[in-house]
Formats: structure tokens, C-alpha cells, sequence
RNA sequence: GGCGCUAUCGUCUAAGGGUUAGGACGAAGCCCUCUCAAGGCUUAAAUACGGGUUCGAAUCCCGUUAGCGCUACCA
């Protein structure tokens, strides 16, 4: 039985890395037909906020894929603590009681294993120091008498090896007493039977800390892959401070962005299908998911300081606007549209699910319903300048009052009756048809874009169009 | 500095010894058309560099360069 955790820690908002990494572990638990667990890893006290975890729980619920399982670390501080503590009962890691070094001592071509005299420290002394309340880091004994190399096969990235005399004694638990993300994570991972670890690549060259930490529990290791990292143009690591919105997947959300369509973005990011499909659904994603398709280099974002989303982002999710199934595209509308303060035109549901149907191949997100498609669902549209321009063409403006006057006098309101209706009248008065169908998209949307005129009129009724029409 | 990872069009990627190096986004052009999208067609655009191995290298090996990650109680 697989079981995957993605495990993020609450010192910010959800990182669409972070994203991308639930989404593949996600993705391969549901491939597996296995648990997909949610795990805080809060036990940096120093740098965790509440607003934060409640970002990031935000930002996943968002992305609608949901998980089965939730821990929190700080709930389970003692089981940590009584493994790091296994582990220096059987004398594979020591207290360390130098300071803090508050300036890194990086002494140039000697790498820093060990803190001069701790390692050798008798228990006797050790427990006598500790007793008398002198604060200690726990430290792991990484194995130094004998060269080994620590080796595990990465599902990304393939056979690994690393010698184990290039692996600091790296720190178990703080002075403080919380354990540290290693001795946390390990442990967790150990209790929770954790079969893959799906994560970053930043995660990489300290999974062979990890494997040691497993080895001195006597646990199973899980399987490792490791998930190339999400940076911007210019090579460099996505920050926030850098790189501003790009970075947290609210940003997407904020834009109008259907969740699906943005999962999709982030999917073709690192991972490949091979078979040239890009927009896929998700039931297309969980059959296709698999680490023989998950690239090793970096993926890069490709935003700009104008523009911060990624146009391939934005075309795709035009892709899912456009193809998704109208009932589930409606609803997300009339949120979006209530969310503007824009109340639509009670015409009844088939009304609003062909009038989002009509427009939706225009658009690219969510929120281009309230500002192009605006006129459709609301009374206050702009009317643009190249709308103002068609309008003022000739007597325009006069044969549109006298289109009102004629649509009044007649009952039938059809995309067929009011086209015959129109050329007739245009016919009749020596104007080209173009001029009234123009004139009237202007008037009746307030732009020179859109669907095809008479199903404008249809959409925007008969009554809103003679009243829009009238006051042209 | 040490250790590790990576390198195909601007970007995401396919091709894992033999292809005119394919697709997509974006860009440009054409078709369609009441406008704009959508859709269809077309064009420009890449194997970082240098050595090997081989009849043959984007693909395997080595080196260089560049980028990224980890590196003393952040995750």
C-alpha cells in the first residue's frame, strides 16, 4: 500500500513549487490507489505563524484535489524526542555543547564535520554537564572510522552516492529541546510508513542524513524521488521577496484561474506525458503519472515584471475555460460575478448557461466575465473608444434608436426573426447590414469584440437591448 | 571553499546511437468571417563549449563553462 505525505512548513503562503510538489504526490497516490497525507511540519516555533498554515491550507483547498490523512509535528513533539533519544541510547549521536555560532566560521577548503572535543566526550561527562542544566545540541554520529558510501536510487534522479565523511554530524534535536526537520521528518516518515518520499530537489543531499537517521531507527527505507525545482527567468530561486505574486498560488487564484486549469499548468512543469498532450484532465493526469517522466533539470516560470503570469498558464487555462463541462463552469461564474458585486439578470439558468458558453471562448480567466463579458450580466459596462467610434459613424446612432423602435413593435425575439428584422430595416434605409451589426454590438456590449451579433442580442434580451438601444 | 545535481528553439518539452531534431506557448503571416476569439494552414526559432568511444552521438564517457541545491540548533 503506497502512502505519500506532502509536508510543508507554515512560514509563508503556499509556493507554487510547494503546490506542484502535492500535486505529483497526488497525483502518484492516486495512480497507486494510495493514501496521500498532509502533514505541518511546524517545529521551527521560532518562524511559524497561524496565518500562514491557514494560507496554505487555503491555497490546497483551492487547488481541489483534497487528501486523506493530517498530522501536525507539533503534536507529535514526543515521539521525535523519544527517538532521537533511541537513537543516542544506542550511541549514535552525542550532546554537543558548543554555542551557537552566531557568524558562520567557514574556514576556506576545510569543510566542518564536528565540533572539536564533543564527539569524544565520555557519557559520564556528558551526563554530568547536561544535568547541571548546561544547554546541549543532540548530534548523530555520522559513522567517520570506516569509509562508506551512503547510496539509494532516486526514482528521478537515479543511483546516488555520496561518502560518508563529506556528512557533517548534523543536529538532532535544538537546545531548545524541539527536534530538528531531520529528526522530525525522519521519524514521521518512519511512523506514519511512509512508502515514497516524493518532494523537492532541494531535499536531495540531505536524504543521505535521512537514510542514516532510518538505518539508526531500524526502519524500512521508503523510496526517494526527487522533483526538479520551479526558479524564475533569470536562473534564480523563486522568492517572494524577489519575485513578488508570481510565487504564491493566490496570485492565480486572485487572477480568475479555474483550479483544474492551473493544476494542469503546473503538471507540464518538470513532467511530461511524452506523448505531446498538454491540456489534460485530471482522471488524463492520474493515469499518465509516473517518475520516468518527471525531468531532472530546473523548470523555469516564465513571467515577466509586466505581465507575472506565465502566458502558457493563461492559454491553458483558456484551453480548460473553453472545454469544460458548462454545469461545472456556471457555478464558478455566478461566484466570481456575485464576488464583483455584479448581480445577473434573473432569465433563468439556460439563459446564463448559454450566454457563459457564448463568451467563453473570448476569455482566458474567471474574472474577464466581469470586465469583457461584462454586459452581459450587468447594466454598468464601459463603452471603449472603438466602440464610440462605430457608434458615431454616419446616422448610426440614429437608425440604432429607430432598430429599438422596430424590435418593440414586435413580439418575436429570435437570433432568426431579429437578423431578418435587421437586414430589412438596413435594406430599407440604403445603409450596409455591417453598419447596424456593428453599431449594435457597440451599443448593446459596449465593445467591437465578441460573439456573433444576433446571439448578442438574444443573450443581452429583448428588453435590456430596445432599453440600450434607446438611449444610444 | 567542500559535496551533490543539471545543461535540446525565448519558455515548457519529445527524440534515450542512425529522424529534414517533433509538439506546445509566445511571435509573424494566410484562410474562415458581421467584429473578436476559437479553429485550420504556414514561417522564423534549439542540441552550451571542447575532447573522446563508434561506421554513425542531442543521446555513452571525460573535461571546461554556466546555473542550481546542500553545507555548524531553517525546512
Amino acid at each position: 500500500m503506497v502512502r505519500v505525505r506532502f509536508a510543508p512548513s507554515p512560514t509563508g503562503y503556499l509556493h507554487i513549487g510547494s503546490a506542484r510538489t502535492f500535486i505529483f504526490n497526488w497525483l502518484f497516490a492516486r495512480r497507486q490507489k494510495g493514501t496521500m497525507i498532509l502533514r505541518i511540519d511546524d517545529t521551527d516555533i521560532e518562524r511559524n505563524t497561524e496565518e500562514s498554515l491557514n494560507s496554505i491550507y487555503d491555497g490546497l483547498k483551492w487547488l481541489e484535489l483534497g487528501w486523506d490523512e493530517f498530522y501536525r509535528q507539533s503534536d507529535r513533539l514526543e515521539l521525535h524526542r523519544a527517538m532521537a533519544w533511541k537513537i543516542f541510547g544506542k550511541d549514535m549521536a552525542y550532546r554537543d555543547f558548543t554555542p551557537a555560532q552566531t557568524e558562520a566560521v567557514k574556514q576556506d577548503g576545510v569543510p566542518w564535520l564536528f565540533n572539536p572535543g564533543m564527539r569524544e566526550m565520555s557519557r559520564e561527562e556528558s551526563g554530568r554537564r547536561a544535568a547541571a542544566g548546561e544547554p546541549f545540541v543532540l548530534r548523530f554520529r555520522v559513522p567517520r572510522d570506516i569509509v562508506t558510501d551512503v547510496k539509494f536510487h532516486d526514482q528521478v534522479y537515479g543511483e546516488q552516492s555520496k561518502s560518508a565523511a563529506d556528512i557533517e554530524d548534523f543536529a538532532l534535536l535544538r537546545s531548545n529541546g524541539m527536534p530538528t526537520y531531520h529528526m522530525a521528518s525522519c521519524a514521521d516518515d518512519a511512523d506514519l510508513r511512509i512508502t515514497h518520499i516524493v518532494r523537492g530537489q532541494d531535499h536531495l543531499s540531505n536524504t543521505y542524513k535521512h537514510i542514516l537517521i532510518f538505518a539508526a531507527l531500524e526502519a524500512g527505507l521508503p523510496a526517494f524521488a526527487h522533483l526538479p525545482l520551479l526558479i524564475a527567468p533569470d536562473g534564480s530561486k523563486l522568492s517572494k521577496r524577489k519575485h513578488g505574486p508570481v510565487v504564491s498560488v493566490t496570485t492565480y487564484r486572485d487572477a480568475g484561474f479555474v483550479p483544474h486549469g492551473y493544476v494542469n499548468f503546473l503538471c507540464l512543469l518538470g513532467w511530461s506525458p511524452k506523448d505531446n498532450r498538454e491540456q489534460m484532465s485530471r482522471q488524463e493526469l492520474v493515469d499518465a503519472f509516473s517518475f520516468e517522466g518527471v525531468n531532472r533539470p530546473n523548470a523555469v516560470v516564465n513571467f515577466t515584471e509586466a505581465d507575472p503570469i506565465d502566458p502558457k498558464a493563461l492559454w491553458l487555462n483558456a484551453q480548460h475555460l473553453r472545454t469544460m463541462p458548462i454545469e461545472d463552469l456556471a457555478p464558478r461564474v455566478r461566484a466570481t460575478l456575485q464576488a464583483a458585486g455584479i448581480t445577473p439578470p434573473d432569465y433563468g439558468e439556460p439563459w446564463f448557461r448559454s450566454t457563459v458558453d457564448a463568451v467563453r471562448s473570448r476569455l482566458s480567466t474567471l474574472n474577464e466575465f466581469t470586465t469583457r463579458g461584462r454586459a452581459y450580466f450587468a447594466g454598468d459596462y464601459e463603452i471603449t473608444a472603438e466602440a464610440k467610434a462605430k457608434l458615431d459613424v454616419d446616422n448610426a446612432r440614429e437608425l440604432l434608436r429607430g432598430l429599438a423602435e422596430r424590435l418593440a413593435a414586435t413580439p418575436e425575439f429570435t437570433e432568426a426573426s431579429v437578423e431578418a428584422l435587421l437586414r430589412a430595416y438596413a435594406a430599407e434605409a440604403g445603409v450596409k447590414a455591417g453598419l447596424l451589426i456593428n453599431g449594435a454590438r457597440a451599443a448593446l456590449t459596449g465593445q467591437t469584440v465578441g460573439p456573433g451579433v444576433f446571439h448578442v442580442f438574444t443573450a443581452v434580451g429583448r428588453e435590456r437591448t430596445i432599453e440600450r438601444l434607446r438611449r444610444v
